[in-house]
Order: structure tokens, then C-alpha cells, then sequence
DNA sequence: GAGCACTGC
């Protein structure tokens, strides 16, 4: 407990290494009560004008035409997402009938920029200017500014592998190294040499032509597909590695704008992270003008308990100091929870946001003024030896440290507080180690074999991905019979695979599945295993949960207690469609969500993948029959799928992984905690305080030798 | 009887 009282504070030391020019915000300055199209399509071109890149334009798109791969390093506020792809347009990049695609990582991002700069160019959303994103294709045939996230590319090079509809494609936030964002570059880095060579050798667009290609190809004059323009776009300060990967390529740099934002650091290393977050807490809402704060932690434990302390200490302070709101916000948090930190504080408040990583970048609070960073961020760590993932908390880079401390410059100058010495921020990391590095590459490298790939070790990646990882991968992916002996896609099974927007395991559960008649039951528990924790439980309603959970649960396991959840879900929702009409009956869904302890959100976005691969097994001509009652089949079936992920009880209660020889226990939520199976297959092995497996079903053993001999094969055989 | 950062198809 931190002695508020007796003074305890920390002593920050400023840098005062404060390079940024300040800007005027020059925005809503006039409260126009005439805000017709006219005034709005004004104020727009003036705002356009006034940002830092408007002053580039001309020599950008110059670059461009000059090189076929260009890096642009633009700072926060430069403008480049949205002005960028007008330049281009203006500058008649998609006269050969070609389009601008702008590639993002996240789907709130495409959706909101592309929303914006239709409006910049005064068309309709998905005329001119579109997005397409997973469930939502937001274009048309007349689309020629195409903001997507990277992962949608990615499918759309599956069906397309020289991506001939895009005359140029700019990646943008590849700073952030999402895997998805690094096998694209590989990817168009070969995509781009294909077509430069298509365009110089005549014969290799037209044996591409005689093929009878559904989709158009774009070509010059000459019937050759042009040459694919490349722009990388990075907001790190560095370039070099980017320039380096593409060949050299040329990198210009874009300034930014930003409020200055004042860095503070300890002069002491701190010993408790968490009693030195609230002491500051304190200190910036006694001692500093008004404006909120934003607390940078790892994850929902820390966050509850920190809440906690705020509101004690908060009770001990004079009743005029008592005004301080506390706010929580991490991505499990219900919607209606998450969306209150977006109220602003009323006159005289003010508010102390609690979050994880979401608000480094997913999510833009208004009011920020004040950043707390204690430097400590909770990464996915995966070990492919054991097939354990774990989620341990690491130092943030230096990368990061600079992305939180601009959260406080949005609106205005601000304050961070680091909470250790300047010193250790010089012995941070530059960058955050890249997603690919530290991941299951199974995915990664049946999408890479879909697309002709069959040399992952030697695939151009711009940092490798670790050599026992890519065995692994490939040595499952062999077993679950997606790569033949020579590393090649398997026809059909594997083409199959790769089709599913789906982890590869599940995948083969839902192709498997129609041959175990249950293909309609398996649809809705990988959909139901695809998403994040179904289940939301506050923490005073433990109890009260526990017996509402339960109506749901099923004997034999995790599975078929998804499956009920969301069949009760589906009658639900269609008994008050007929009653109450779409809106009324979706508005009562989330209210029998919010009863049965169930995160609607997870189970809307259960739903959407339900409906995209239900579609998909329907194009591939899978047969879609039910099981009906009978459960059977459907746990033989995930015996069959998961086969690598079987465990046996021990005498001790422990479960012993068949395949690796891992031990774990039962995680305390399965319905299959108590009861101790046999034997039985999981979904996931996370180690947290113990290693922990996750979604478990009952199996009988003797069908592993059965259903998956490639792995299994029954000790008597032998002798 | 415990706890799970964030994305994406």
C-alpha cells in the first residue's frame, strides 16, 4: 500500500530532449452552424492542404514513377494513409485500368480511413474509393483506392498469384512485423519480379493468357502485364532494414505532426511496478492541470487489482481531490464496458484510463494528456519442441516505448512518465522482435505451399522465421496429410486446407467431418474454438455463474458444451425473430448473452466464421449431414483431427501428451475437470501458473491406433 | 479450482 499521505513520491527526470515542432491544431476552430456540404468540402481541402506531406506530393509521386519499390518513412500525423493513394490516383497510376491497394493490419483502420478518404474526394464508399476486410466487402467493379488489411491480400493471392488487378500496392504500418505483414512482403517481393519479367519476356504473359485466366491481367500496349509498384510504408525511424530486404530500395521520409510530449524518467529503478504506477497516478492528478491519464499495463489481473487500489486511496483523499473516474479497458472487456472510456470526463473530472497494449494502437482515446509507461508489455511466447504457448512479460523497445508516449500528443503538448531510469531505456531493444519469430508457422507455411512455396527454409523472408519451427510445422501439416513426401501440397486435402481461412488443424477436422457424417456439428464447434474465451464472468458473480454455465455443459466435454451454447444461441435468436422481427430479436440476443455469462461479442463473431466456412465446405462440394444426437461420431471425428493433441491420465490425476510427453493438468474451466477422463484430446496447452490444457473432450484410446495409425500404433501389434 | 497481450483470414 503506498503511503499517499506521509509523501511518498517519485521523482521523475525530464530529458527535455524535445525535438518535435509544435503545430497549431488550426481544426474546429469555427463552430460553423452552416456546415453545409460547401463549407465541410472546404474546411476538408484546407485540412488537406495544411498537413505535412501536402508539401511532398509532387516529388512522392515522382519517386514513385521513378522507382519501382520505394520506402516511406512518415512520422505519426504526416498524412500518408490517406493522402498518399490520392497523389498516386491524381498522378495516373490507375490509367491502364489498374488499382491503388493500400494493405493494413488491423480491420478498424482500413474501415475508418477508407470512410475518410471517400469522403476527401467527395464520392460514395465503395465507388471510387472502398475497403474489404473479412465479412465486409465494402468495393465495386468502378473501385480504384482499395484499403485492406494484409491478411485479405494474402487470400486474394491464392486465387490471383500475380495480384494483376493492383498496378500499385502500398503496405502500410510494416513497422509492425505482424507475421502477416512479413510473408506478404516475401510475397510481392516475388510477385514484383514475376511481373517485371512478364513484361520484359512476351512469352510469359501469353502462356498466362492461353490458360484462360478468370481474372483480368493488366497490360500495356504491348499485351504485357505492367510491373507491380511497391511502396513500404514504416512509421520506425529507421528504414534501413526495409531498404536492405527490397534491394537497396530508395526510402524518403515524411515529417510528422505531433504535439511535443514531455519524457520523464524515475531517477531509481523501481522494485514494485505496480505501487510505483499508483503513486504517479496520484501524483499527476494532485499536482498537474487537467487532462487524463492513460496507464499502460500487461494485462486484465493487473489492471483489476490497480483499480482496486485507485479507488481505495481515492476514498482517503479530501472529498475536492475525490474526482477522479477509473476506467478499465483490455479486449475481452464486453463492448458496452470498453466504449465508456470514450465519454469524456464531465467539467472538473478527471480520467484515469487502465489499459493493455489495445490503446498503443487499436484504440485512440480522446483527452490523453498524461502517459504512464512501467516499460513491461505481455508477449505470446511459443516453444515448438513441446507445442506450449505461454504469454510471459517482457520490456518493451525502445520502438514501443515511443508509440505510448505519443498517445499523450494527440490534442495537445503532454507528459510521459516512464517508470525507470533513462538509462534502461538506452538498453532496450530497438524494435520488437518480429511476430514470425516467435509463432506457429503451420498456418504460415501451408498458405506459402498454397502459392507454390515448397521451400519454406529457403523462402525469402525478411527475417527468418527459427529452423525447428519450420520443421515442426511441416512434420504436422505431413501428418495431418497436407504435404506429400516431397513437401508438396497434397490434391486434395491439402488444396482443401488452404482454402479454409482456418488453422490447419481445424481445417482437416472440418473436411474429416463430412466423412463422419457430423460436418454440421464440427462447422459450429471450430467456429466456437476460433474465437476468443466464449465466456465472460465478472468477478462478483462467480457464483451466481457457475450454475447458469452448467445448464450448457456436457458430460463428454468442452466441445459439446460449445456446441449447446450456441445451438441454445441459434434457437434463441430464431424463436424471437419470429416474435419480435431481426433488430429486436439481435438487441435480445445480447441481453440473454449478458445472462448466461456468454460474451456476445465472441458469439457474433463465432457466427460470422460459422457462415464464411459453412459457405466455403459448400463450394468445395463437402457434404454437410448431422450427427443429431449422436455424439459419437463427432468425438471420433476430433480424434481423427486432433490426434496430436491426446493425452492419458496418470495415476497422479496429471495427463501425459501421447506425443511429446508433456504433462499438464485439466485447466479449471473444462466441464472435464473433475470427472478425469481416460483419455482425451484438447485444443490448446498454455502454460500459465502450471501448464494447463484447454478444450478437452473424452476419447477412448484405442481409436487413436484406429483413426490416426500414421501416429499411433497399438503396442500388441508387435509382439 | 484459475486467470488469457494484440491482431488476421
Amino acid at each position: 500500500m503506498p503511503s499517499m499521505a506521509t509523501g511518498d513520491r517519485k521523482n521523475f527526470n525530464s530529458n527535455n530532449n524535445n525535438n518535435h515542432p509544435q503545430f497549431k491544431s488550426g481544426v474546429n476552430n469555427a463552430d460553423n452552424k452552416f456546415d453545409d456540404s460547401f463549407v465541410r468540402r472546404k474546411k476538408i481541402e484546407q485540412q488537406r492542404r495544411s498537413l505535412p506531406i501536402a508539401s511532398v506530393e509532387k516529388r512522392l509521386v515522382e519517386e514513385v514513377r521513378k522507382n519501382d519499390t520505394l520506402i516511406i518513412v512518415g512520422e505519426t500525423g504526416s498524412g500518408k494513409t490517406t493522402q498518399l493513394p490520392q497523389y498516386l490516383y491524381n498522378g495516373g497510376f490507375c490509367q491502364n485500368g489498374g488499382i491503388i491497394g493500400i494493405t493494413q493490419p488491423r480491420r478498424v483502420a482500413a474501415v475508418t480511413v477508407a470512410k475518410r478518404v471517400a469522403e476527401e474526394c467527395g464520392v460514395e464508399l465503395g465507388q471510387k474509393v472502398g475497403y474489404s476486410i473479412r465479412f465486409e466487402d465494402m468495393t465495386s467493379t468502378s473501385t480504384k483506392i482499395k484499403y485492406m488489411t494484409d491478411g485479405l491480400l494474402l487470400r486474394e493471392a491464392l486465387l490471383d498469384p500475380k495480384l494483376s488487378k493492383y498496378s500499385v500496392i502500398v503496405v502500410d504500418e510494416a513497422h509492425e512485423r505482424t507475421v502477416q505483414t512479413d510473408v506478404l512482403l516475401g510475397l510481392l517481393k516475388g510477385v514484383q519480379k514475376k511481373r517485371t519479367q512478364s513484361s520484359i519476356g512476351s512469352s510469359n504473359s501469353y502462356d498466362h493468357m492461353k490458360k484462360g485466366n478468370n481474372e483480368k491481367e493488366r497490360f500495356n500496349e504491348a499485351g504485357k502485364l505492367n510491373p507491380l509498384k511497391l511502396i513500404i510504408m514504416s512509421a520506425s525511424l529507421d528504414a534501413r532494414g526495409f531498404s536492405e530486404y527490397f534491394g537497396g530500395a530508395k526510402a524518403v521520409h515524411v515529417m510528422g505532426r505531433q504535439f511535443p510530449v514531455d519524457i520523464l524518467y524515475t531517477a531509481q529503478p523501481e522494485t514494485d511496478c505496480l505501487d510505483a504506477a499508483l503513486v504517479t497516478i496520484f501524483q499527476i492528478h494532485l499536482e498537474e492541470g487537467p487532462g487524463d491519464i492513460l496507464v499502460f499495463l500487461s494485462g486484465q489481473e493487473e489492471i483489476e487489482s490497480i483499480e482496486g487500489l485507485v479507488r481505495e486511496n481515492l476514498k482517503k483523499l479530501p472529498e475536492a481531490n475525490q474526482k477522479l473516474l477509473i476506467f478499465p479497458l483490455f479486449s475481452s472487456l464486453p463492448s458496452e464496458k470498453q466504449m465508456k472510456v470514450f465519454t469524456p470526463a464531465p467539467v472538473g473530472f478527471r480520467k484515469v484510463i487502465l489499459a493493455t497494449n489495445i490503446a498503443e494502437t487499436s484504440v485512440t482515446i480522446p483527452g490523453v494528456k498524461y502517459v504512464i509507461d512501467p516499460g513491461l508489455v505481455k508477449v505470446r511466447s511459443y516453444s515448438p519442441d513441446s507445442g506450449i504457448e505461454s504469454l510471459i512479460v517482457v520490456k518493451t523497445s525502445k520502438a514501443q516505448a515511443l508509440q505510448r508516449s505519443g498517445r499523450a500528443g494527440r490534442e495537445g503538448p503532454g507528459k510521459c512518465f516512464r517508470l525507470y531510469p533513462e538509462s534502461r531505456f538506452e538498453g532496450l531493444d530497438d524494435s520488437t522482435v518480429p511476430e514470425i519469430k516467435r509463432c506457429n508457422l503451420s498456418n504460415v507455411i501451408l498458405q506459402l505451399s498454397a502459392l507454390g512455396v515448397d521451400d519454406i527454409i529457403g523462402f525469402d523472408f525478411m527475417e527468418k522465421p527459427d529452423r525447428m519451427a519450420v520443421i515442426r510445422s511441416l512434420e504436422l501439416l505431413y501428418l495431418l496429410g497436407a504435404l506429400t513426401d516431397e513437401k508438396k501440397l497434397s490434391d486434395p486435402i491439402g488444396q482443401q486446407m488452404a482454402r479454409l481461412p482456418l488453422e490447419p488443424n481445424d481445417s482437416k477436422a472440418l473436411i474429416l467431418a463430412s466423412q463422419f457424417d457430423c460436418l454440421e456439428e464440427m462447422l459450429i464447434v471450430v467456429s466456437m474454438l476460433s474465437v476468443e474465451s466464449i465466456f465472460y464472468v465478472p468477478r462478483d458473480k462467480l457464483e451466481e455463474s457457475r450454475t447458469v454455465i452448467k445448464s450448457f455443459s456436457s458430460p463428454e466435454g468442452d466441445h459439446l458444451t460449445l456446441l449447446n451454447v450456441y445451438r441454445a444461441s441459434v434457437e434463441f435468436l430464431e424463436k424471437n425473430k419470429t416474435e419480435n422481427g431481426s433488430d429486436k430479436a439481435e438487441k435480445n440476443l445480447r441481453k440473454w448473452c449478458k445472462d448466461n455469462f456468454i460474451n456476445s461479442r465472441s458469439l457474433k463473431h463465432a457466427r460470422d466464421i460459422y457462415n464464411q466456412i459453412r459457405e466455403n465446405v459448400e463450394r468445395m462440394g463437402l457434404k454437410i449431414s448431422s450427427c443429431g444426437d449422436d455424439t459419437l461420431q463427432l468425438r471420433r471425428c476430433l480424434a481423427a483431427s486432433y490426434f496430436l493433441n491426446a493425452a492419458l491420465k496418470q495415476p497422479d490425476g496429471t495427463y501425459r501428451v501421447l506425443a511429446n510427453g508433456q504433462i499438464a493438468e485439466i485447466h479449471p474451466t473444462s466441464v472435464l475437470r473433475r470427472t478425469k477422463a481416460e483419455c482425451i484430446i484438447f485444443y490448446n496447452l498454455v502454460q500459465t501458473t502450471r501448464n494447463y490444457v484447454r478444450n478437452v473432450t473424452r476419447i477412448d484410446y484405442l481409436w487413436l491406433a484406429e483413426l490416426a495409425p500414421q501416429c499411433y500404433a497399438l503396442k500388441d501389434d508387435k509382439s
